[in-house]
DNA sequence: AGTTTCGGTCAAACAGTTTGACATTATAAG
DNA sequence: CTTATAATGTCAAACTGTTTGACCGAAACT
């Protein structure tokens, strides 16, 4: 935002980060949708696949939900071979999560079309402007919480 | 993204995305609460403000939802007295939605506090990275939809 | 032995949304 | 004038995702 901005320009900046938040999500959801299911799947198995070996405590606290919450999508995950699960070494109360092949093939499906979108983004601002992307993100992620 | 941009660059940067995303909401949703509002009266005060005289029509293309879903939200703005509608001088069926006062005083503290976040951010990131931020939500607010 | 932690489950409740049907009023088309 | 279409509002039913609260077993800690 350059100096002489106006409330106008904070709007639109804020629409259009809504908007860009919306439009990320809207492909993946319909291929998910295409399945029978959600975001919330989605979101499992992004964290799943990108921390792989977590447990299910962690991963509550990475989407921020309740264990009900999650209770019944990961069951189904793990009931249609997607994520598998094993008790870790050090303490055997605790299940390490993991995707199966078959797993990993739909994650990276999702990953695949939402890294499509940021790459033609990327492409058409220049990578200045994405590096500036990902940094304000990185830095408005820790803020506040 | 840098040239040697790999596969957990990638989950990095749409985590950031994610999780900046939640940031952003979270304490315009807290303000809301207190009132007991939810993010839909947030949503529809945030596009009245900025499309002042909008129809209810376009209000729900703006929002990407049906009209039953915002009925009763709508409604309970207007009657607590936060939302004025005028019908339009061209065809007295379209609602023409302001908000009133009230009504803006209200979005103007949710709105600084969004703002608040983002000066923060844009302070810590630079004017270039802040640059670059407002140009790929701009443009990714555009693919794909 | 007693307590805490991790994980799972059941039940009740609530929020937000959708589809579908229908009504009112105003405009447009014939 | 009659009929069709458009903008809005409302009621009802269903579904999704979430929460809080209670309780359980297994494993670990003290």
């Amino acid at each position: 935002m350059s100096d002489h901005s106006s409330a106008a320009d904070w709007r639109a900046a804020m629409e259009a980060f809504f908007h860009a938040y919306k439009t990320f999500t809207a492909k993946p959801d319909e291929m998910l949708a295409r399945r029978g299911l959600a975001r919330v799947h989605h979101r499992i198995l992004f964290f799943v696949a990108h921390y792989p070996g977590l447990s299910v405590k962690d991963l509550l606290a990475s989407l921020g939900v309740t264990k009900q919450a999650i209770n019944i999508p990961l069951r189904q995950l793990i009931e249609m071979g997607l994520v598998a699960t094993e008790a870790a070494d050090h303490d055997k109360r605790v299940k390490r999560l993991t995707l199966t092949p078959e797993g990993k093939k739909l994650e990276e499906a999702l990953h695949r079309e939402q890294a499509r979108l940021l790459t033609q983004a990327f492409g058409e601002a220049g990578s200045s402007a994405t590096e500036g992307w990902l940094a304000v993100n990185s830095i408005l992620m820790r803020a506040g919480g």
